[in-house]
RNA sequence: GGGCCCGUAGGGUAGCUUGGUAUCCUUGUAGCUUCGGGAGCUAUUGACUCCGGUUCAAAUCCGGGCGGGCCCA
């Protein structure tokens, strides 16, 4: 199982064998959560909660059927997803009125029931999010966590008393975004998309990308700006404190199992996965390694230290299945585990314990008297070096272009652009590559030329090719 | 929407052309033995996608359903 070889290969070995997801359920796209693979997602699930809690949003849960009538009303917004939504036309035996919409995200389920909860500036802002799963109708090869027709999301909606404060909210989803990214060691690039890249009903949205070990980029996420878009034919306003009525300024924030995707995508190697310790079900595992006649005394050692650790919070396994330690060795390589601790007579005797550091290979020992110190310590030193290798990985990808002639695929390109969507798509068309858009939030001096027109721009963007 | 291919234990496969006892690896279970990088031995569980047809006899041939994959629009 090569990474650098065949990436597609490879994904799939790495999350079949790691036993993250069974996709022999008999529904493309739908694949089972398996529990490793559920305890790993329900990790970063608490995290996304941990941090839309603490800036104010609520969790709440919507159906997940929606009425063709309110699917509607927002017309480019149905124009994007009406190739790939799923339908319920009956109900028993009968043929249903109205159809339903099997939810392909909320905006079309939330909105009319805003317009209800929201009546004064008071009721503002309104911040709230769920984590539930949508349905689209991919057509395209279907792959486990990147591209799949039942997807397991999160979604934030807000909604503001002004165009400046919906981008305030904006500012906050970025700042939330940089520390659920640092806990999956991923480094990203945030993009505002082209104009027909847009979130259907979109102002402005903006993408979160991350490469992938092929060159290719993959969006984990995006954030959009949907201005007064849905609010109009949603009917979503508010009575202002000089008595007028104004429609909210709305945004929306969402993240899904491609962020699993991109972890097995980044940290993996050719052994299997590599947990970033902060999302691991198991941050260290402890191998008992058994001589003759010392059994009894290993395990008591391996017992006292995984309840040490335990005690300090770290999540941790003992190993006390009846088989060699080697074939342990393997079993938790595939898995992920950040942190190997071996314990047997030799270390005991030593007053240590041996581990092995999953993502570098590195190994050493951690003084017994301290263990739990020690473990954190460790566990802290590989996410930390997890993140840096695969930033300076994305960094590598990153290539400055003059002209077409320069072109190559399987990175990341950047150019300028002059903003013409005709030299856009004559990009796009002739290079096949996609434009992600100008990076987001950084005022870069650039003095350049469009790849196209040669007409001077300051505008530079990022193009590459997706997964 | 059009075309092509595929479906055999939990996983990976052989057998299908030319109809007759279903192969091998892996996994699971039990025991003995072993334990610092996938141990060994013994015993054992487990499969022809479904429905129909042809036939003395179907995993194999034919038709249809269901499921999966690929290509084109």
């Amino acid at each position: 199982m090569q990474k650098k070889e065949d990436f597609n290969e490879w994904y799939n070995g790495i999350v079949e064998k790691a036993n993250l997801s069974d996709k022999r359920y008999p529904v493309k796209g739908m694949n089972v959560w398996t529990p490793y693979g559920w305890r790993i997602m329900r990790m970063i699930d608490t995290y996304i909660r941990e941090e839309l809690d603490g800036t104010g949003h609520d969790e709440v849960c919507f159906p997940l059927l929606i009425p063709e009538t309110e699917f509607k009303k927002e017309k480019d917004h149905i124009k994007g997803f009406d190739s790939e939504v799923f339908w319920v036309t009956h109900a028993g035996e009968n043929e249903l009125d109205v159809r339903l919409v099997v939810r392909p995200t909320s905006e079309t389920a939330m909105y009319p029931m805003f317009s209800l909860w929201i009546r004064s500036h008071q009721d503002l802002p309104l911040k709230v999010y769920q984590i539930v799963n949508a349905f689209r109708y991919e057509t395209k090869q279907t792959r486990a966590f990147i591209r799949v027709r039942e997807i397991h999301f999160f979604e934030s909606h807000t909604c503001h008393d002004s165009e400046e404060d919906a981008q305030r909210q904006i500012e906050e989803d970025v700042a939330i975004l940089s520390r659920i990214a640092r806990r999956l060691c991923l480094p990203y690039i945030l993009s505002v998309r082209t104009d027909w890249d847009r979130f259907p009903g979109a102002h402005y949205t903006v993408g979160i990308d991350t490469v992938m070990p092929n060159g290719r980029t993959l969006q984990i996420g995006s954030i959009h700006h949907y201005r007064t878009n849905f609010s109009e034919p949603y009917g979503i306003s508010f009575e202002d404190s000089d008595g007028q009525r104004r429609f909210v300024h709305q945004t929306t924030y969402g993240m899904s199992e491609r962020l699993l995707g991109a972890v097995i995508g980044v940290h993996a190697d050719d052994k299997g996965l590599v947990m970033p310790p902060d999302i691991a079900s198991f941050q260290a595992v402890i191998i008992p390694i058994f001589s003759k006649n010392n059994a009894e005394e290993v395990m008591a050692a391996c017992a006292a230290l995984r309840d040490e650790l335990a005690a300090e919070g770290i999540r941790v396994k003992l190993d006390d299945r009846d088989a060699r330690p080697g074939s342990k060795y393997y079993d938790w390589e595939i898995k992920g585990v950040p942190l190997r601790l071996e314990l047997g007579g030799r270390d005991i005797e030593n007053g240590v314990v041996t581990f092995v550091r999953r993502d570098t290979g590195e190994k050493g020992t951690i003084d017994i008297a301290s263990a739990a110190q020690g473990t954190g310590l460790v566990l802290e030193m590989i996410a930390e070096s997890m993140l840096e290798a695969a930033a300076s990985i994305q960094g590598s990808y990153i290539t400055d272009i003059e002209d077409m002639d320069s072109v190559v695929k399987e990175r990341i390109l950047r150019f300028g652009w002059c903003g013409d969507p005709a030299c856009g798509h004559a990009f796009e068309e002739r290079s096949d590559m996609k434009i992600l858009g100008h990076r987001y939030g950084q005022a870069e001096a650039y003095e350049g030329r469009c790849i196209i027109c040669g007409k001077p721009t300051g505008k530079r963007v990022l193009a590459a090719n997706a997964m």
